[in-house]
DNA sequence: CCGATGACATGAAGCGGTTAAGTAAGTTGC
DNA sequence: GCAACTTACTTAACCGCTTCATGTCATCGG
């Protein structure tokens, strides 16, 4: 196995310095067309790559950027939205010849700790935020350290990191909105993990759509989205004294348990029971009855916001982009209340 | 933002040549016991962390190692298998300081270009390789171009890489005896993609087991893992002529979809029909009836091939690790034949 | 015809480690 | 008491690339 070739082999062989060659072969003025020609015929001919090592050495960018879930591997793999997002972050990047760095930690010590070591070791040009939770101290630490990173979630006040978000307030309006439309008035939800900055945001508009429309009832009950939590949690309220008529949980695999709780307590779903998820995958389709789910582009979600840390790490763009709200997909598991 | 600190600082504060530092931090002997103390003393306390630019460039690791999957997004998506396998690769690279480099690409030929440029760029120390399929180049490709690799599936004849795998063809046998033994004589086999190396050994498994029992029929259907031709098998094999009392899937959501579909031509489960997923997750369990299962630690098997890889790049040891075989977990959706 | 201006290219200094080779002590053996 | 090792460290070259300061022409305005 011959030793990889450099760009002293492409200068020597074009009879150019090593400088000309690097300017040749980032695009940057400083040699004439015909020379860069000359250059980059022989770069492909010989088969050269950037050695990624050598350019962060040199201070440059080592076209790589991390990404860093704080969540149990049963949860991850159970949810279908990660490996979505990160098929539609991964393709912009492969396009761009970019890296992704995955680590996959259990809390949120771990999380501050990868980031610190892999910026540290300069092995990435920044990061993607996800699954912000309240009082997130990432976003300051990532400032303070000079990190670039894109938050994916509502943007930051007082901070100047691009975000990439979807109006989950909205999403859950039109949820309430629907339901109460077909004559809900005793509406549940079964949201996930308190922490999460997400839950909170739709529990707020959940609980502003109820004073909204002056629900009769509207509880709230957390979990960490396992179908355990989520099957316990119907079961609470499916035998309440004021037992609602719908219940919309925060992913699908709780609304799939839901299911199985009513069929259980012989509740009828749709007829006494109205069921809707807060995310769509196959899982929802392939249930009897089939659930009413919001469903958005998840692999969209991921592309944006890989381009946007691209954008970031090329010319410091920053900004707020905004991808299309959820839109409620209405199938089988919701009807008019009883 | 103070320039990050480097072995020339640490040296500068002991009072020594960063080659006494370099040979300290390496627990390489050159340095008596108090001087590398000192120094192990002065790096933890001004934060030093090790450039791997820099050190991958003086011809060391680079301690990253790729994973790239040749899968669609949903397929992915909807497979906990994946991120459960990556957690457990993860949860050992980390502990070992090891980045993990995801790639998900469309097709095989762009898998081959993927490994090609990050072994190129000297990204990775090695790769894991997956889903291997039928006259699978790859194993061929990393041995002409050197790259460490560790196999997930079957060791390859001839080559002398690592291999991680589990018996499936044990698996199999042990679920077609049980079937057997509660009295089914037709079980049918709803398998995964057919070009993929495993399914192929599964299948192979299966008819063996069938020929052994002499039973009366065991077709074999093949999907593409998705709910759709899941359900589409299984509405085939319902309605042939030749009706069997038993099916087995390569995953659990295609055993779930099959549910739906013994639920649409009123087939009871599992009085008239058993139904066995081979694969274990949440999504078994939350059915009605919940599915028996093949489970393994899939966690576990991650965690097995991230130690082959880093194994191999750290004394080039190779050889064949073998997990634990699955093990079938009897739930309600298998009973006797009727 | 001269000095100023650009365009193109060179040379060399880093970036932060590793490591072979060199050196100055202390230790051992006889 | 001296040659022969060992131990503990230093020195400096090197890895492949970027980039700044510098240099050399050809061209142009006056």
């Amino acid at each position: 196995m011959s030793k990889r070739p450099t760009i002293a082999d492409i200068a020597s062989q074009a009879g150019v310095s090593t400088g000309a060659v690097s300017y040749a072969l980032n695009g940057r003025p400083g040699v004439s067309a015909a020379t860069r020609d000359r250059i980059l015929a022989i770069a492909k001919e010989i088969g050269w790559h950037p050695s990624v090592a050598a350019r962060s050495m040199a201070g440059s960018r080592v076209n790589a950027v991390g990404l860093i879930l704080a969540r149990p591997a049963r949860v991850l793999g159970m949810e279908p939205f990660f490996m979505q997002f990160i098929s539609g972050v991964e393709s912009v990047l492969s396009a761009n010849r970019t890296a992704l760095l995955l680590q996959l930690v259990p809390d949120h010590d771990a999380a501050d700790e990868a980031v610190r070591f892999w910026w540290a070791e300069r092995r990435i040009d920044g990061v993607l935020v996800m699954d912000l939770w309240a009082d997130d101290q990432r976003p300051a630490l990532l400032a303070e350290l000079g990190v670039p990173a894109v938050i994916v979630g509502r943007p930051r006040k007082g901070l100047d990191l691009p975000a990439v978000w979807s109006d989950d307030a909205a999403a859950i309006d039109s949820v309430v909105d629907y339901l109460v439309t077909i004559g809900h008035r005793r509406i549940a939800r079964v949201a996930g993990l308190p922490s999460l900055e997400h839950t909170q945001i739709r529990t707020a508009a959940f609980q502003a759509a109820a004073e909204r429309h002056k629900l009769d009832s509207a509880p709230v009950v957390s979990t960490d989205y396992t179908w355990e939590e989520g099957a316990q949690a119907t079961r609470r309220l499916l035998t309440s004294a004021d037992r609602p008529t719908a219940i919309t949980y925060d992913n699908d695999l709780m609304a799939v348990a839901a299911l199985s709780v009513a069929h259980e307590l012989s509740i009828s779903v749709p007829d006494q029971l109205s069921i809707v998820a807060g995310d769509d995958s196959q899982l929802c389709l392939v249930q009897h009855p089939s659930i009413t789910a919001l469903a958005r582009d998840i692999v969209d979600y991921g592309a944006r916001t890989a381009q946007a840390m691209l954008d970031l790490v090329a010319d410091g763009r920053t900004g707020v982009h905004q991808t299309p709200t959820a839109t409620l997909i209405p199938r089988a598991s919701t009807a008019a209340a009883p």
